[in-house]
DNA sequence: GCCATTATGTAATGGACGGCACAAATTTAT
DNA sequence: ATAAATTTGTGCCGTCCATTACATAATGGC
């Protein structure tokens, strides 16, 4: 067992806390006077566990990745393709106005909390947060590809980056302040430029559609 | 005339580089010392012209505004509400991608420079300067269907805030690092779902087909 | 020429920021 | 008990931030 003090705070719920105040200020915007007020915890004690303010913001993106992982499995075991986009934008569009009664500001944390920064290279950890999402959808889509669970002139990477682009448009659109109802049109919308929607009996196109 | 010693500087060229500076950097990740460099001024300057840091930001907003009125305007002039979605998408791809020669980064500075703030209100009044393109985007689609140019059961409202939506996805894509190629494909994958797309004749449904 | 007006450069201000020494406090291992 | 290890609270750095006094310089109007 580990010797000396033990720790007085309970690590999890103190990144909960950080992550509603970069959420709702950003890395930069989030000050470290803000942040310890907001743990409950003093300065000293958070350098300990975390060393500077960026490991804190990376112990909380770790967090935040964790949060959604099960999100992220319900999307991959969806029948087919067709019907894990549509719940992943419409998971998306639930998520981004989910405030957990308040604590949170809606939209996304990987957005929210620094597309451009001063110096550091927040900006790209975040990037490389949100790629991993898109690789995980490019991957599972590979394999449908393959499978025949898409169309062959269908490609993969395209839709995969499609689904992460209208996520990402979902997500500002629920920071500016857009409403569930809203956001769900909008999902429904970009559903049908999806292979193979806007067609009653789920076709299963193997053959393009020559002119 | 105006008396007193003549300004030695020109505000926009001034305006132009704070403008860098703000999208690479963000609203609170632009420091004074940075802009006034930047834009080859002393701080003095800088606060009798625009008053303070805010004020600066904001006269930057304005110019952004002015500089892409003409692609808003080459957008509306769209022989059909389905071209100007093309235009739209497809012209904001472009102009994601293009850092005028490596001026400013990829990307849009009204996401760039701050969707969560510190204490200022500056998330607040870039989603205003994003509200109204969407603004004007509805009400011409509004104009559109009433005259015949969108299907009766289309709602302009939410196909304004698709293309938006879509639109914002994209420049975060560019944001991250995505290609020109990989922004228009994503694009025409949005335009799919437009009302009437994805038919050989541009159909001009009047009627929604029933089932 | 003289004054009012406006811009400029130098230099400084107070404050907030991230980060850290230090000693006291609390635990386990011997 | 005693030593080693670890956390906690107090209080304080040095730095950078946005902002501004101040004196100087350059213009137009009279």
């Amino acid at each position: 067992m580990r010797a000396g003090r033990p720790r007085g705070f309970c690590v999890e719920d103190a990144l909960d806390r950080a992550m509603t105040v970069f959420w709702r200020h950003g890395y930069e915007g989030a000050s470290m006077t803000e942040l310890t007020a907001a743990m409950g915890i003093n300065s000293p004690s958070l350098y300990a566990c975390f060393g500077n303010k960026e490991g804190l913001f990376r112990a909380v993106l770790e967090r935040y990745d964790e949060r959604r992982k099960g999100f992220m499995e319900y999307v991959m075991a969806a029948p087919d393709v067709g019907q894990m986009a549509e719940r992943f934008l419409h998971g998306v569009a639930d998520f981004a106005v989910d405030t957990s009664g308040g604590k949170n500001p809606p939209g996304c944390l990987l957005l929210q909390s620094g597309l451009s920064c001063g110096e550091s290279q927040i900006p790209d950890e975040l990037a490389r947060h949100r790629a991993e999402k898109e690789t995980a959808l490019r991957e599972h889509l590979e394999r449908a590809h393959k499978s025949g669970d898409l169309p062959k002139d269908a490609n993969p990477a395209a839709l995969a980056r499609y689904l992460l682009t209208v996520s990402n448009g979902i997500c500002v659109q629920a920071a500016s302040g857009a409403s569930a109802k809203e956001l769900h049109e909008v999902a429904a919308m970009a559903l049908m430029g999806w292979p193979g929607a806007g067609m009653p009996a789920k076709p299963r196109l193997s053959e393009p559609v020559s002119s």
